[in-house]
Parts: C-alpha cells; structure tokens; sequence
DNA sequence: AAATTGTGCAGAATATTATACTGTGTTGGT
DNA sequence: ACCAACACAGTATAATATTCTGCACAATTT
C-alpha cells in the first residue's frame, strides 16, 4: 500500500538563499534602486535569473521592503533619545494600549519589548532638546498606566547600518 | 563704496521642503521603487517637476540612501540584543580604536556613543542565543580596553520604521 | 508700466530599463 | 537512454526614466 501524503511531507519552502542570492541581496541592501542589468553584471549572471530570483526574495519575503532613507538633520530630526519605559499595571490590556499607543507617536521610530528592569525600549527622534521635552511630558507621560521613564541621550553616531547579510 | 561681497553674503542652500517634497518624500520612504508616474498622480503634479524635485533632494542630500530591508528571521539574524559597553581608558586613542573594532563586526547593526553610565550603545543581531554568546566571548571580550558590557534581550518587536517626516 | 529674469510646470520625444518570451544545456531520476 | 525539472542566455516588447521644448506666472529691473 502507497504510504499517505500528509503535510509534514511536503517541503516547508524553506528557499534557501545560495550564493547567487546573497550577492543579489549584498547590491540591493546598498541601493535598491540598482538596475537588474548593473546587478548581473556584478554577479555574472545574465539578467533574467537575476530577475527572477529577486521576484522570488520579494515573495518569499526575505525582501521585506525597498526604503528611502533621510538625512536626520535636513529633516529636523537631529536629536535621538533612548528611552526606557516601564508599565504601573502588567495586564493584557494595559499592554495592548501602551502598543497602541507607540503606533501613533511619529517621534518613535522604534520600540521593543525588553528583558530586564524596564518593560520597553523606545529610540525617540525630535528636533532638538526642546522638542524632546515636549513629547515626554505631553504625549509619553500622558499615557495611561505610564510607570517610570528614563532617557538616554545620542551624542555620537559610530555607526548605523541596516545590511543583515 | 560698494560693499564687500563676503561669504556670509551669499545663501546658506538652505533648500527647504514645501509640501510637495514632503508628499514625495512620504511615499518614497515606505517604497523606494515606487514610479515617478505613481508619485506624480497622488501628488497631483506632472512627471517632470516630481522628478526634478527627487533629484534636488538626491543632490542636497536630504535622500541619503534607497536600501533594501530584509526579513529579520529570514536571513537569520533573528535575535536582537542592545548592549551596553564601557572602555576602560578614555584617550582619544582608546576610543578611535574601538569605534574601528565597531564598523569591523558584521553583527553590531547600530552603535551610539551616549550619555550616563555606560559609554556606547550597540545594537547586536545575530542568528541565536549560541551565536551571541560566541559574539560575546569571541569578539566584543577580545576587543582591548574594553570595560563592562551589560546586554539586554529584545522579546518583541512594537514598532520598527525609518519613516521621518 | 514695460521689459526681463527666474522658476515651476505640462506635454512630447528619446533613452533606458523591466518584464515576458523562446530555446538550450545540464542535472537527477526512472 | 529517456524524461522532467531547472537555471540560464538571448531576444522581443512593454513600461519607465530622463531629456527637451515651450508656456505661464511672479518677482525684479529699467
């Protein structure tokens, strides 16, 4: 008797990346507006799998977004704070609102929920020392259930890159 | 006598944003290959002035880049770990040396220099808990003059955007 | 007020690129 | 040996970027 198909049977798609892929993605990282024929030449490939294998990052979501990234400063954004936060109450809900409320401050660029003495990690971008001032004392203080806050202010930038591979 | 042309005379390129580069500049940041057609019909303008407009702030610098963002967990460098660090001697020297050590290491994404106790922020990503360790031991340990590292652990991603203006 | 200059724009023309199509060589399995 | 799947090169076509031309308006000069 044939043995059954089940679903643990089939291939996770598990689409790992070779070679190929890894230099595709190296040029794409550095530029995304790079052209498909600059990119095969680069990798000695013609352009048609070059093509079809970034259609496949892209559906595959190894690709998970072309960005344009600004200056800090020419858009008035110079100043950057870490932020620790930590929540009075711990329930679901309270979670769910303080998440909630991340999503709508545009001066967060960043949160992450954290281990150690303080619940959150927030990276704040403002103008300046003023700005700042007024978006932790009338936006992030004024969140309901908001427990301790403590700022750590950016005087460098050593480095700051996004490329993961 | 006519007056003196000096340098505090002539303009600062202060190039300032008017709404229209701000609504380019919207759409660009959540999708770097976005067609300057595309652009040109949601801010009600022809091709030619949109393009125009995203050379100007190629050129003035306020588009520092297009990138390409990849899936975390997909590249895996699912883990993500913010490190604190401080140097034991603080000479010019010293420092120039570490921040060399900084752009060196693959995995350290984001490094700040910051104020209070610590001297630098890292963001570390790595493929796993292993993989930290050795990161840890193998590499930021080894790097000389280095003082106390604290790390903590990211459990949740809340928010993560480059989105400016 | 008339002329001039600069700026921002629309529309068309051209150059470049993305994308789809066709066929070939290679590999692994039967 | 045959077949199927795959990755690829080369070419054709569709879409886009980029350049060019000229117009309308506002500010400045004469």
């Amino acid at each position: 008797m044939a043995k059954a198909i089940v679903k643990e049977d089939l291939p996770v798609e598990e689409s790992t990346l070779d070679n190929k892929d890894l230099a595709i993605l190296h040029l794409l990282q550095k530029n995304a507006r790079i052209t498909v024929k600059e990119i095969s030449e680069q990798v000695h490939l013609s352009t048609t799998p070059v093509h079809e294998r970034i259609k496949r990052m892209e559906a595959s979501g190894v690709i998970k977004q072309y960005a344009t990234l600004l200056d800090h400063n020419k858009v008035k954004k110079g100043l950057m704070v870490i932020c620790y936060v930590s929540l009075k109450e711990h329930s679901k809900k309270a979670g769910v609102k303080f998440i909630d409320a991340m999503q709508a401050l545009s001066e967060v660029i960043e949160c992450y929920s954290i281990s150690g003495e303080f619940d959150f990690m927030l990276k704040v971008m403002c103008e300046d020392m003023n700005a700042y001032y007024n978006f932790h004392v009338n936006k992030l203080s004024q969140i309901e259930n908001m427990g301790k806050v403590q700022s750590t202010f950016v005087m460098g930038i050593i480095k700051q890159t996004h490329e993961l591979v």
